[in-house]
DNA sequence: TTCATTTTTTGTGTAGGACAGACTATGACG
DNA sequence: CGTCATAGTCTGTCCTACACAAAAAATGAA
């Protein structure tokens, strides 16, 4: 049991652990491979990292969640990383339209309440199908590029995924209120994925639909999302997986599932975190957009009639 | 990178870190002082984890976050454990009241629409503060125990956080509405901090107050929880903690965070997870019951006021 | 190009040891 | 009998150093 120690401003493994989210086992093994990390050690002879090094590791995690391998990265100096970070940046004058940037600029001022009731009216405009494709997706990507570039900060980017939460939960009730259930869509992500608002959109979306969605909220157990299935006689299985998602866990994980469930559930997944995924699963179905969870919904509704008729 | 071999039921200790919350230093280190978990070897002389040796993991873990020490508890048998778990069930006549009872039972009969629609009744009833203090916060408590007695499963407990989420986010739109806005509360947890619910009460209680809520949701870093509290002016600093928060880390945590903070701001933790903390670090102040908060809101302000007198 | 095979890269696993800090038990003293 | 300081025990995290399977990249053949 050894705390932290009051050494000035560098910060023992654990920290650089919890911070940078790479495992005290990979850090020791980095520096011991590409003589980077190197941290002095304290009284005790434990690593302690100075802050620079914490930020290159941070600066490096990302790089690698957008697909950089660390024998490539960790050599280079951290500027370089930086442009890295800069080149991966695609404008896109065709999303990046000019009333994300305003709701951005929100953000990145702390005008909460303006940023609230912008977002709001816009709902009231645009309705909340066109609102959530035309605006809250391409804003939590545009939130996420922007954090990615150090553009904006970590509690930003909370209480933007915090207001938007809130916004998308209140009108998930109306949404849900139609009569139809056709479908019944159990949603969830697995553990460790934090990501909340892309299950929330799709959750909306499908509710929409008429489809009778349950969201568990993120972070199941695979074995609880099986047994969840089986209480709930859930039809549809909807995973969220965001970008930084490790591509081993998710594919592993699908695989798992789709042998633990009967083949009638079907299993749908989507988000960044399988978007450039290699080998699909059998019997899984990807959904590469969010607008076609419609075509998808109404696909399942035609499958299902189809083999009533010859049940 | 040894990912899971498919060896029957037995998993690897990633997985049983996963699952149990146990670093796998820990479960090695267990392994060699008290014999205890005994894994099998996969053909690699990899750790395998019998199912049954991770139920008993896992119901450990729950007794050492109510208190319990490993050295005691690991050498017993499952089912003296599982004694100890019922023992330390206190059955509260007052507080258990039936219609509690009647919303336990619709969660784990997965009867989510009449939960739904009897905890919606329920606040149009009594209102929202009654609502949160007479049935939110002790259904919170209910299902952490039910849960902890392994009478309701994760995927349960999830869908209830889930619906309560909702509910719960839903009116503090409404509540936010008030135009008075005295002090200006940040909200928030610290890292590995799952637990939203108690923020969320939190947050609505203090939003009724008419204070200036801005939640960041949960698990922002300390050095965040900083700069956020710059950006935004804050005068006071609301942290939750869950029972199962080790407490090591959140009294260390919150005397590096009042370091940081300057004198000014103010320090308020509650939850579970400080109810019985030991050291109280300087200047922070402990909210240990839910219907304290409009006192310590009203306090705030007088001490301000009274300040601004002689400024 | 596309597919199959080899090589490199990379993270997670193993073993065993050390020790600081939290917790508990003991004893002295008012 | 309670309170406080001290000694002893318990416990998790850190250390070193090495091994090797699976993923990714590079190579070669069709």
């Amino acid at each position: 049991m050894k705390p932290r120690e009051e050494t000035g401003l560098a910060v023992p493994i654990s920290a650089v652990e919890r911070e940078t989210a790479l495992s005290k086992d990979t850090l020791r093994m980095w520096e011991r491979r590409y003589g980077f990390p190197s941290p002095t050690r304290d009284q005790f002879g434990d690593r302690i990292y100075p802050p620079a090094q914490v930020d290159k590791l941070r600066l490096i995690r990302r790089l690698m969640d957008k697909g950089f391998r660390p024998g490539k990265i960790i050599p280079q100096p951290y500027h370089s990383l930086l442009e890295l970070l800069g080149g991966s940046h695609v404008q896109d004058p065709f999303n990046q339209n000019d009333f994300i940037t305003d709701l951005l600029r929100f953000i990145s001022e702390h005008r909460v309440t303006e940023l609230r009731s912008a977002l709001q009216s816009q709902v009231q405009n645009l309705g909340l199908r066109r609102f959530i494709l035309e605006v809250a997706a391409p804003m939590v990507r545009a939130v996420g590029e922007a954090w990615f570039r150090g553009e904006l900060a970590i509690f930003e980017e909370h209480l933007f995924t915090e207001v938007m939460q809130n916004l998308l939960r209140k009108w998930a009730g109306e949404a849900r209120t139609t009569e139809l259930k056709a479908p019944r869509v159990l949603l969830t992500t697995f553990p460790n994925e934090q990501h909340a608002l892309g299950l929330l959109m799709v959750e909306v979306l499908m509710a929409m639909e008429g489809a009778e969605c349950i969201s568990f909220g993120i972070q199941m157990p695979i074995a609880d999302i099986v047994s969840a299935v089986a209480a709930h006689q859930a039809d549809i299985v909807a995973l969220s997986f965001s970008q930084a998602y490790p591509r081993t866990r998710s594919s592993e994980g699908i695989t798992e599932l789709r042998k633990a469930l009967q083949q009638h559930v079907e299993i749908w997944v989507g988000g960044a975190g399988v978007a450039r995924i290699k080998r699909v699963p059998e019997k899984v179905m990807i959904i590469n957009d969010l607008d076609g969870i419609p075509a998808e919904v109404a696909r399942w509704r035609q499958k299902t009639d189809h083999s009533r008729l010859f049940a």
